[in-house]
DNA sequence: TCCTTTCCATACGATACCGTATGGAGCACG
DNA sequence: CGTGCTCCATACGGTATCGTATGGAAAGGA
């Protein structure tokens, strides 16, 4: 079917090269399916081969699980280092602009990654321990942006924390209001979030009737 | 193996009766496993009966998951009035109930039920819809909650939003820290989620572990 | 040309599950 | 005692999937 080789590569390359087309496809199988989804003979056909292929270049279900959830390890760390590099000046921005990645309208496809990782971490620890791993660079590197806005130590950690959460456990709501409604409440959230340097030591009455 | 009947019950009672049984160990089932592993064979295993049983009381394995997501609906619009009916004077205290029943370290078992049926909205639209009312109903009393603490009626839609994603999301979170630590962080949030009362400043931590 | 390596197809046995058909045990009731 | 109803067991055909075994086509090198 496809060319069986290509000079200009490797064979160690051109291997990896064809376990990447696998993982790329579990990844968009357990988008649409869960985790519970990720069928080997599946797969195979949406990739218009059999599964003589994936035994040659996986021992079996469980490296193909571990090399994608390596594969989803090393992209959301990427991703959030790139996301947070210090701008000084920049961070309230840099903060929304996490909000807005997981935004539920926007990225379909990588809330719905995000969500079957974390479905699959409840039943599986090895999946666990990953994911908390993922979980604490980007708390960490949330709360150094909060840090830079000047709160505490202790302020900075609990909004990363609810920034996060807030992010994910929005996008298991089905909140039936108009798109624009949607959006304006969303914003108001982020900048709640995000929003004002005082935390919750001072006295703050005014914000909560501001507006 | 028991008592095929009960002479105190009518026919319907123990077919309902049954019918209960078989959803109640169905909850049970999703929650490990996820609604992918609600298998009805190993559900007449947990029940030590067989498949025979199953299909007497319900058609198909639709009709069981239609039975299960009527009940977690029924269950959860109760739960919800129950925790958030008028108390003029303790709402904030309600509004903290209403985080701590979801609280990550507590009630695991009805986290991971809650987890479980939107994880199945995620892929299927009728699913979606009772979520959905359920979210209507959830947030609309939070929202009255914050109402009656003074809140604008957008300011009350936000706060009631931001605090069901707030305990969904950080349910699928996974933090390395001590218990400890994990619950004073819970506790600022929720003491900043369920909002600074006016003239309010520090004594909210003490406020929280009253009840 | 022959041999080897790479990559995939095919066939196989085994398991788990679905839904149906059918039988049977226990109880109620006339 | 016979009949009917309730509830469950058993057996069956069918599908989907797993992992293995094995063959074969394409391409490169000796």
């Amino acid at each position: 079917m496809a060319t069986v080789n290509d000079p200009n590569r490797s064979p160690v390359e051109r291997a990896s090269l064809d376990r990447a087309a696998w993982i790329e496809a579990a990844i968009d199988l357990i988008a649409t399916e869960g985790i519970a989804g990720l069928r080997i003979e599946t797969l195979a056909r949406k990739l218009r081969v059999t599964k003589g292929s994936f035994y040659w270049h996986f021992r079996d279900r469980r490296a193909l699980q571990r090399a994608l959830l390596e594969h989803w390890r090393e992209g959301r760390i990427r991703d959030i280092h790139k996301q947070t590099r210090a701008r000084p000046g920049h961070e309230a921005e840099q903060l929304r602009h996490v909000i807005d990645v997981y935004s539920a309208s926007r990225n379909r496809k990588g809330i719905l990654i995000e969500l079957a990782i974390r479905e699959w971490a409840q039943r599986d620890p090895e999946v666990a321990e990953v994911v908390a791993e993922v979980d604490a660079i980007r708390l960490a590197c949330a709360r150094d942006l909060f840090l830079a806005l000047g709160l505490s130590e202790e302020e900075a950690t609990a909004r990363a924390t609810l920034l996060y959460a807030y992010v994910f456990g929005f996008s298991l709501m089905h909140v039936e209001r108009m798109p624009q409604e949607i959006e304006r409440l969303k914003t108001r959230i982020a900048g709640w979030i995000t929003g004002p340097a005082a935390g919750d030591d001072e006295g703050s009455s005014e914000r909560l009737h501001a507006e």
